[in-house]
DNA sequence: ATAATTGCAAAGGATTTGCAATGCA
DNA sequence: TGCATTGCAAATCCTTTGCAATTAT
């Protein structure tokens, strides 16, 4: 999780970089490192996932994609980097998005609740998705 | 994570267990499973990591404590099981009740929003505390 | 040429588990 | 006695890292 070796001053362009970012970018799933191996490995015969995990944090460091944190002990990566909340299926576990209005002002509240320096938040809804509740 | 051996019919006393939740309930920190047994370790001399683990689980299944979702690789529990909120800082990793009252509409504002069944939320804040932020 | 990136394999860290021994009801 | 719990060590799982070879600028 933490960066330990040095960044590089700049970040050169690499074919397998740009297809994790794409496929990232094609689902609104939110993906774990070895679903992303496992679909590319089939047409990139030698990538290997030490090299899809330094993607995934390099595409965190710029931005591109953000890692979501998610309460399992599995990281999953989100192409979409609006501020938006995630709703966890206890019986499917997967992870979907929440389009409510982001609330802004929970910042400010908490801010003077604590003295703490507020950037963020995150929000989680916790519960069963459609297709679970019917079974 | 998930439990995949069988669960017990009833449950007996355990002096570490109790300990255990002893030492959480006395603290409002948030402590690893690592935490809790260097604290104990030296009262309980035999005391062994797994058995914290085990007993973290149990006291989790009896809903006595409860698993932060912290969005990092390592587990964190708390004995105050009232839905509140927690604060993450980016510089010491501390994490610190926020004590804003629980928004409960968000709850129904997800549900009309997703169709599924929402049972709780959990908001985490993000930034810098206030030792951190003076540095 | 210089430095970033890769594949591979080995290492790492947190958590879980198998098993024989122990302890509670 | 019957079964939950323990300590210990080994295993597991996800992720990171060292290194020599390759690739981009």
């Amino acid at each position: 999780m933490l960066r330990t070796g040095n960044l590089p001053t700049q970040y050169k362009n690499s074919k397998q970089r740009e297809r994790i970012l794409a496929l990232l970018c094609s689902t609104d799933s939110h993906p774990t490192a070895d679903w992303v191996y496992s679909k590319l490995k089939p047409n990139i015969p030698h990538l290997s996932l030490g090299t899809v995990y330094r993607n995934l944090r390099i595409l965190t460091e710029q931005g591109k994609i953000c890692r979501l944190e998610n309460g399992s002990s599995i990281d999953r990566f989100d192409a979409n980097i609006h501020p938006h909340y995630h709703f966890h299926c206890k019986a499917c576990h997967q992870i979907m998005d929440v389009l409510i209005p982001h609330e802004k002002q929970l910042n400010s509240l908490a801010e003077k609740a604590t003295g703490f320096r507020i950037e963020e938040h995150r929000i989680d809804f916790i519960g069963y998705c459609q297709e679970c509740q019917s079974k």
